[in-house]
RNA sequence: GGGACUGUGGGGUAGCUUGGUCCAUCCUUCGGGGUUCGGGACUCCGAGACGCCAGUUCAAAUCUGGCCAGUCCCA
């Protein structure tokens, strides 16, 4: 098998190579930025929204489900939200032979099509909050290349859309949006920055909108997700109104949480090395690999030994793999540290002899595990994986971002740049050309390093009403 | 939206300029047999491709046009 190619030097060529020969999707489906799940990658989605679920759920969300379809009448709606999809959506005009009188839109994202009913669910003051969220396919007409689970046109997508009597309490739901996505991001073991976009750049209809965005290669970020508050932007043109205590009518506040298969993408991409693929234990579609060393002599012992193991395993509830193919040893350990799998136990002659079986955890790190008992030294070697997987990327993540006090050293800048900002969008896109990428935002959540405050904007040298703002790159 | 380029077995490629020497090269992959098995085994046998449609021509992977798919740059 060919080497990868360089991570540091040749990021997206590494990044598609990892996707493809990790056998993570497969886009050779026959429409642009429409890729299929194999069955490995399709373990690993469905892992990573079993973290999903769970940490929204445990806010109080339920699940719901709306149509693809939209009609045009009701997207069209909300005016601000119409303008910034307009250029990016999917459109059914046709329904067999007969051109259909109000078009339909595949959806892009479900606000329009959530929030006529919404009017309807929601009456009293009692009704509220209102959290709920789906996990359903959306599509974006993206003209831009395509990369697996990085910008597709079907879209995995979670989506949380929320009720609330009043701006206030919109901003609380925010809030527990971010704390649920730092429990998440935890289980990904994946550092980000969360940043309030500039108004410019905020999602289309919105008050304001927070970004998670995840450093990858040089300046460059990658968007993990949002949380967005509409205020009434949405309430006022669906109707969403309530009876209040007091017997007045409110229109309601509303917030919403999207994320996606992105966060799979992120996950390849933060995590991954030379080798390939690496997982935390929670997202791994296998967190143990078992790989029996045949020999002449004690192959059946061993094999059968694998089995036992293999099954003790999984009844301690564990995702397991028995590899028990025909390659030799070698292989099969390149074959799932490019997969991924966070632990690899070794089965031998020699493991048999003395009890214990040989660890060898996808950080390279070599620990013997006591046959007896295995099941809780399994866990307990998953668990020093992922705080190590963790303790890594957070280094790297320290190692992304720099602060800059220059315009001039924006330019081809290796790194995300902290800097000062007066507020003013002029400087803004004057910050944005200079790195050529993007304005970001402003920090949003505490920043988990210590940085020289900026004394003056970046671009017009200004000292009054200076913010701490984040450039980059973003893919 | 504008421009440039690309399309050869499952993946990566050679061949294309100058049509014939190509029932298409090499690596990998896949199926079967045997010997193996503690970091990508060896060996024998076998499988698999010129994106699609039309045109030019005695002859097309190679030239022309359209379509489809993809890549890059610019807006």
């Amino acid at each position: 098998m060919a080497e990868l190619p360089d991570k540091k030097t040749a990021f997206i060529d590494w990044y598609l190579a990892v996707v493809e020969e990790a056998d993570l999707s497969d886009k050779r489906y026959g429409v642009k930025g429409m890729n299929v799940w194999t069955r490995y990658g399709f373990r690993a989605r469905r892992n990573l929204d079993h973290v999903m679920v769970r940490e929204i759920e445990a806010t109080g969300s339920e699940a719901v489900e709306f149509p693809a379809l939209i009609p045009a009448t009701e997207f069209a709606k909300e005016k601000e939200h119409i303008k910034g999809f307009d250029a990016q959506v999917f459109w059914v005009t046709r329904g067999g032979l007969t051109d259909l009188d109000v078009p339909l839109v595949l959806r892009p994202t479900s606000e329009t099509a959530i929030y006529p009913i919404f009017a309807l669910w929601v009456r009293s003051h009692r009704d509220l909050p209102l959290n709920v969220y789906q996990i359903v396919n959306t599509f974006r007409y993206e003209t831009k290349t395509t990369r697996p689970f990085v910008r597709v046109r079907e879209i995995h997508f979670f989506e949380e859309h929320t009720c609330q009597v009043d701006e206030e309490t919109a901003t609380a739901r925010v809030r527990s949006n971010l704390a649920a996505f730092r429990r998440m991001a935890r289980s990904f073991a994946l550092p980000y920055l969360s940043v309030r976009r500039p108004e410019w750049d905020k999602f289309a209809g919105a008050h304001y909108t927070i970004a998670f965005d995840l450093p990858l290669a040089g300046a460059r970020t990658l968007q993990l997700g949002s949380v967005h508050h509409y205020r009434d932007n949405f309430s006022r043109p669906y109707g969403i109104r309530y009876e209040a205590a007091d017997g007045e009518e409110r229109y309601v506040h509303q917030t919403t949480f999207g994320l996606s298969e992105r966060l799979l993408g992120a996950i390849v991409g933060a995590h991954g090395d030379a080798r390939g693929a690496v997982f935390p234990s929670e997202v791994a579609p296998f967190e143990v690999v078992i790989v029996p060393i045949l020999s002449a002599a004690s192959g059946e012992a061993v094999a059968r030994a694998a089995r036992e193991i293999a099954d003790e395993l999984r009844q301690a509830g564990r995702r397991v793999r028995l590899d028990d193919g025909d390659d030799r040893p070698g292989a099969k350990f390149y074959r799932w540290e490019l997969a991924g799998v966070p632990l690899r136990l070794e089965v031998g002659a020699r493991e048999l002899e003395r009890g214990e079986l040989t660890g060898v955890d996808r950080l390279g790190r070599k620990l013997p595990l006591a046959r007896v008992r295995l099941a809780e030294a399994v866990a307990g070697a998953l668990t020093a994986f992922d705080l190590e997987l963790g303790r890594r990327a957070d280094a790297a993540f320290r190692e992304a971002v720099a602060p800059a006090t220059q315009l001039s050293e924006l330019a081809g800048s290796e790194r995300v740049r902290l800097l000062g900002w007066c507020g003013e969008e002029a400087c803004g896109h004057a910050i944005e050309r200079a790195i050529d990428g993007a304005l970001l935002g402003t920090p949003e959540e505490p920043l988990p390093f210590a940085f020289p405050e900026p004394k003056a904007c970046i671009a017009c040298g200004r000292t009054d009403g200076v913010r701490v703002a984040l450039a980059a790159q973003p893919m």
